[in-house]
DNA sequence: CATCGATGTTGAG
DNA sequence: TCAACCTCGATGG
């Protein structure tokens, strides 16, 4: 799944489109049926994202939670109305044309990860927010099935686990790992035990708080920074990026931490999360030369320090990238840079 | 065309 | 610790 700032990006979407707005939920897939009808034709009052979790308020009280694990995502298609704080990478933010069609937020391939931004496509497709692109096959598909008038709203393509639709916009949920209704008692118990998340703005407390909690554990560094209850929304990418920025050896224990580098490690997931939601992109070289940015943007490959870069050299001191399974995740890391 | 793996979490053993 | 969940692009034949 994409990490804490593609949710946020899908959260601020939600909140510009849906928020004041009669939803009809339903399930074309069958298996979130009983619970969307709890919420059917409701208005959408509330949008908010706690790290990877999503909660969207209707005006019943009773809250849809969406977790997108692994592979989850969100299509948005209509007439939709992109949130103002979500730069587009490519510049073509906020352009959208007919109902059905949108042109991506970030990417062409209509994915808000994982493209070329220097990419000037600019065709129609429904824009794929959450798991890897897939628009553009899927795009010629429904075309050709459903050829000449557009067709509202849009067929359910594939297995979609819950649609929200109002007059004007259409988003389809697929592959969630969780997807439920729940009333706002249990909003609070998910939240409370989620850690600290920056993203809506970043306060002593929170900063604070991560940093006692991770000074006071044995847990090594790497295993914490994926602790949603320690912090939120850091994912396996972000995490390797991290500690190559803080020169962290990931198998350090986070009470072996000084403050220093601990707060060092907040300010920095506050500062590539705040990057992540505005670009759609998981840039985390920002620091980089002009050549090197460039180059960076052009190509995935070239996007990070040392996520998925094992054996390859070291952009820093030229030592092979190590991949090692941690926790039954995969770590990537520079054995000199970290040592 | 079949198989693998992925930006994640849960729960069984 | 590991399989299950559930989807699809990438990879190999």
């Amino acid at each position: 799944m994409p990490e804490g700032h593609s949710v946020h990006r899908i959260t601020r979407q939600f909140a510009a489109n849906f928020v004041g707005r009669a939803v009809s939920v339903s399930s074309p897939q069958g298996r979130f049926a009983s619970d969307a009808a709890l919420i059917d034709g409701q208005v959408m009052t509330d949008a908010h994202a706690v790290g990877k979790q999503m909660f969207l308020e209707f005006a019943n009280g009773l809250w849809l939670r969406v977790h997108l694990g692994m592979y989850g995502a969100w299509d948005f298609a209509g007439d939709i109305q992109w949130d103002a704080t979500l730069a587009s990478a490519n510049g073509r933010m906020g352009q959208t044309n007919q109902r059905g069609t949108v042109l991506p937020a970030v990417s062409p391939g209509g994915s808000d990860e994982d493209a070329p931004i220097l990419d000037s496509a600019g065709e129609n497709s429904l824009h794929s927010i959450g798991a890897p692109r897939r628009t553009r096959v899927r795009m010629a598909e429904s075309e050709k099935a459903q050829s000449p008038s557009e067709t509202w709203p849009p067929e359910p393509v594939g297995q979609v686990r819950a649609r929200l639709l109002t007059d004007e916009v259409c988003a389809d949920l697929r592959g969630p790992t969780a997807c439920e209704v729940i009333d706002a008692a249990r909003v609070a118990e998910v939240i409370d035990r989620l850690g600290p998340d920056p993203a809506d703005g970043d306060t002593p407390d929170d900063e604070q708080r991560f940093v006692s909690t991770v000074r006071r554990k044995p847990t090594v560094i790497a295993l914490l920074l994926m602790d949603q209850t320690v912090v939120s929304g850091i994912g396996n990418v972000y995490r390797a990026e991290m500690l190559y920025r803080a020169r962290l050896n990931p198998h350090t224990p986070g009470r072996q931490l000084t403050e220093e580098t601990a707060r060092g490690l907040w300010r920095d997931w506050v500062h590539l999360l705040r990057l992540g939601i505005e670009t759609g992109q998981m840039m985390t070289m920002d620091d980089l030369d002009a050549d090197a940015y460039r180059a960076a943007m052009a190509n995935r490959a070239d996007r990070h320090w040392v996520y998925k870069r094992e054996g390859l050299p070291c952009r820093t001191c030229g030592t092979h990238i190590v991949l090692e399974e941690l926790g039954g995740r995969k770590l990537y890391w520079c054995p000199r840079c970290q040592a």
